[in-house]
RNA sequence: GGUCGGUUGGCCGAGUGGCUAGGCAGUGGUCUGCAAAACCAUCUACGGCGGUUCGAAUCCGCCACCGACCUCCA
């Protein structure tokens, strides 16, 4: 299969032109959300970047297998010895089952990530589905030699690994200089350097949260699930491996340090890291105290927000900027996103509306393939969403008489403008009147605006401008033109 | 301290060795009864200092500032 599509390897630190392991087939693995919390606009971002990714794929004619975990096991709170599984906590202070918390917040998300227009990936796979496929890979590697056991836990034995592989390949870490910078967080670890990782945990008898194994009763380590379901799912090695920055390391290390011991290769040869998110400047993070929850945006129920975002405007926003760059918000720049992705959308219906000519002035072959070189040069969405304002342009200025274009190639600016921004951006209108009231809705505004129409061929302008006016304060603005009035709920 | 990345006009945000990014905001105009929308035109740039080059915002060096990772995080 033919593509031209380059993505940015964070292994080799460059673009690289994508070409699968198998065609058509792809794999693609996508760490997903910890489901012990409401989900925020750091979720939205990998998801809507791979999103993308996904779509794209497809379009291109890949029979794509989309993996994104949920991770209800939960990751130790501190330091492994003194630490509390993240559900578990949550679950006591709340007095209910580690998995109601988990399904209460994977419901949550699953909602949030449709309302931003998120597709569903191929499957979706759970950690605490897996804990037998996780005891294999700790089996596998114990018997390799790169793991040791102590006290009913299973370590990984960096310095080993290092020996014989190279550990930090991912990241460019290097062990000598990981061992001076981490040394002062060492304790009475049972670990025998401070950078070795568990790969399974034996429980406190607190702890509520535990499985049954050859070492202790207890729960995997943090980094096991990925290269355990990635391989169930993808096989040993897939195409591309994604998630956020902050996950470069150390947990995509570990996850290429257990994939090399236990089967002997790098899991993915693709490795995409999307950027964090900004607020004022400063990353959005929960110890910062500064993050947003998708639902405080879709309400503007928070302090640091001016009114509600819908989560189009938010899509339209993350996708305004490059995945690999940071993006930051704030509600002057929302506000600015909102503006023009209305103006993105309207131009969208206008096409409707454009009579066509005898001739065309508007170059499409040109366009569309700007718009195929945008995606292709590692995704990059903000050049075509720039490319998509030149197609609106040219849609606005046929509409207003400036430029033609014929029927045909008419129908293939509609294709191409909604091919791009609806089905590979996921960019789509927002209903914003409730569907059932619509019929009544538009006959009481085509009367309305029919009187209107009236008092101003009458020039009664006081009542023209009054039933313009009340519309308004009611929401509803109404455009006037050369063939009647339009109408929009705002 | 180590590693990596960034610094673009009022705001957000692309990109590139010489040719308009784009959106929002502003200004002037067309259209309109007036608006709105749309269209046309237009203004604010590439952190500082050196170097390479015919030419650098774009490549190199130094400096300043900001941020991320090194601990859970998307």
């Amino acid at each position: 299969m033919e593509n031209n599509l380059t993505l940015f390897n964070t292994l080799s630190r460059k673009k690289e032109t994508f070409q699968p392991i198998k065609p058509p087939h792809v794999g693609l693995y996508v760490c997903g959300p910890t489901v012990y919390g409401d989900p925020h606009l750091g979720h939205a971002r990998p998801a809507i970047t791979f999103d993308i990714l996904f779509r794209y794929l497809n379009h291109l004619g890949y029979k794509v297998r989309y993996v994104r975990n949920i991770t209800d096991v939960g990751h130790l709170e501190n330091d492994a010895d003194e630490g509390e599984d993240k559900i578990a906590q949550k679950a006591r202070l709340e007095e209910i089952e580690p998995m109601e918390v988990v399904q209460y917040y994977t419901d949550r998300y699953h909602n949030y990530m449709q309302a931003l227009n998120v597709k569903p990936p191929s499957i979706e796979p759970r950690a605490s589905g897996h804990i037998i496929e996780q005891l294999e890979i700790v089996k596998e590697i114990l018997d390799k030699g790169y793991a040791y056991e102590k006290n009913g836990s299973v370590y990984f034995d960096v310095e080993k690994y290092d020996k014989d592989h190279k550990y930090g390949i991912l990241s460019g870490r290097v062990l000598d200089e990981l061992l001076s910078t981490t040394r002062e967080l060492e304790g009475q670890s049972e670990k025998r350097n401070s950078f070795d990782f568990a790969l399974w945990k034996k429980a406190t008898p607190t702890h509520i949260m535990r499985w049954p194994s050859p070492y202790s009763d207890g729960f995997p380590g943090w980094h096991l699930e990925c290269s355990a379901m990635s391989a169930k799912y993808l096989g040993n090695e897939f195409d591309i491996h994604g998630g956020g920055m902050d996950l470069l390391f150390p947990h995509h290390e570990c996850e290429i340090a257990q994939s090399v011991a236990a089967h002997g290769n790098t899991p993915a040869r693709y490795w995409m890291h999307n950027n964090m998110i900004t607020i004022n400047g400063q990353k959005m993070g929960k110890s910062l105290g500064n993050f947003i929850t998708l639902e405080e945006f879709f309400t503007g129920n928070h302090k640091l927000l001016d009114k509600a975002w819908s989560p189009m405007t938010i899509r339209f926003f993350i996708l305004q900027a490059h995945y690999r760059s940071t993006v930051d918000f704030s509600n002057e720049a929302l506000q600015a996103a909102e503006k023009g992705f209305q103006r993105l959308m309207d131009a969208l219906q206008q096409i409707e509306k454009i009579k066509p000519g005898d001739t065309t002035t508007f170059d499409i072959e040109h366009f569309k393939s700007k718009c195929y070189a945008a995606l292709n040069d590692d995704l990059n969405s903000p050049i075509l969403i720039a490319n998509l304002f030149e197609g609106a342009k040219a849609i606005n200025g046929a509409v207003a008489g400036k430029v033609s274009f014929t029927e045909d190639d008419l129908a293939t600016l509609r294709e191409l403008m909604h091919l791009f921004s609806g089905d590979i951006l996921g960019l789509e209108t927002e209903d914003k009147s409730d569907a059932g009231d619509s019929e009544v809705l538009d006959g009481v505004m085509d009367l309305l605006l029919q009187v209107r129409q009236q008092a101003k061929k009458a020039k009664d302008f006081d009542t023209a401008d009054r039933i313009r006016d009340g519309l308004k304060a009611l929401g509803i603005e109404v455009r006037d033109s050369k063939d009647g009035a339009e109408w929009e709920v705002k």
